[in-house]
DNA sequence: AAGCAAGATACTCTCGAAATTTCTTCGGTA
DNA sequence: TACCGAAGAAATTTCGAGAGTATCTTGCTT
């Protein structure tokens, strides 16, 4: 049969990328009955990819009430922004130090691509394109790939991730700051081709934190997500 | 009744604990029908507990062909302990940044209930106690525990259960070598409570990294962890 | 020896029953 | 009348067994 990736795999996907994508909003209670149908699939399968992002903290689930997309929190926030600051940092050091000139190119490539995606969306200008996050999140991911350390690279693209949940709900409230996203990133890909570790982690925490801090003022004045 | 918590979480803490014991060695197939006698249960609840395990990166599954205990390698145990290192010694600045007196006195009496602690098996000598490999765990996690932000916690834990199955795995064989483990912890504690962070984080890098050290000469020797 | 087919084994998925929680209704009391 | 609590009903989650499907093994043919 054409279905070599397992039905499980697929569901867990999708539900994954809903949530992601904010289809599915912070907080919200995941039904078995709703998603068995949104899905076209039984209870079985979708317990079993929700089990599975509750692992990754994307979802939480108590023993007899189910699952619930997790909700988002300013003190939550703060965490996973220090904690991305120092994964990431120290990962882009190691790809500095491992990475040859095959990961420089497709870095390079990468962030072509991303200067050249549209930043929103053409049909609702509140929005990020979907292709431009795409490319977003493909140069970030570049970026540390040259790292040897499989592992360090799974935790800053686990962290990455659940910061993506931040910014899909929060972006719109901030974005008319005035910032130049683009020359964040360039700034970042001229010192890490220069091999100035030091500039480029530099560079790197003031990009993963200024759209921190964006967020946090958005939040500020939303009570649901306040502390 | 008195399962408050479900059958799925008790099936799967046994599973984790079993293969983090050693029950079920590095390699070894899972399959579902010898499982579910041995926790009684079915092999929907044990798939469930498969796949929490293989997000964990404990057990390796392939779409049609179950699940298996992940393989121990050399090369894994290098980045994992270069891992655990940068997060160890991240979380634990934090901690004396962050940690009060009430952790200061948790950790002393983690500290004491260690070093009363019998490190070796009485029944068999080649193999740590597992009373001791516990207080361990608490020792080394508490240390952590003073830390803020429960992401660098979670996931300096999840790096650490990593670790305990190669340490499970090859301890007997090395850990003839002349080392005062219980001072390591001393000088560590003593760091600690003195608020001499630079000092505590190279008695606690050099204590995980010595460990290492030891199992990667065991492994040296054996082929099937080469590389 | 290599390739192929049939049987055996193991994994995946669905359906339905059991157990638990949540919602609704009803009666009592201040 | 408003509020609190208990009992019953409904909805939801959890668990187990069997059907369906893929992979591996065995033995035969070329």
């Amino acid at each position: 049969m054409a279905t070599a990736p397992t039905k499980a795999e697929r569901v867990y996907g999708q539900l994954r990328a809903d949530i992601l994508a904010g289809r599915h909003p912070p907080g919200q209670r995941l039904r078995y009955t709703e998603l068995a149908e949104r899905y076209d699939t039984s209870m079985g399968v979708l317990r079993e990819g929700m089990l599975r992002l509750a692992e990754q903290g994307l979802v939480k689930g108590e023993p007899q009430q189910g699952f619930q997309v997790v909700e988002l929190s300013g003190a939550d926030l703060r965490d996973l922004t220090e904690a991305r600051c120092e994964l990431e940092s120290l990962t882009l050091r190691h790809a500095l130090a491992d990475g040859d000139v095959e990961w420089e190119s497709r870095l390079i490539a990468a962030h072509h691509r991303l200067s050249r995606a549209a930043e929103l969306d053409p049909d609702d200008s509140e929005r990020l394109s979907d292709h431009w996050v795409a490319a977003h999140a493909e140069f970030h991911r570049t970026l540390l790939d040259g790292c040897a350390n499989q592992r360090l690279k799974d935790i800053a693209g686990s962290l990455r991730d659940a910061a993506e949940l931040y910014r899909r709900w929060s972006v719109p409230l901030g974005h008319h700051a005035n910032r130049d996203i683009p020359g964040e990133h360039a700034e970042i890909l001229a010192a890490v081709l220069a091999r100035d570790a030091d500039q480029a982690v530099l560079h790197l925490r003031s990009h993963i934190e200024y759209t921190t801090n964006v967020l946090l003022d958005s939040l500020a004045g939303d009570a649901a997500l306040s502390q």
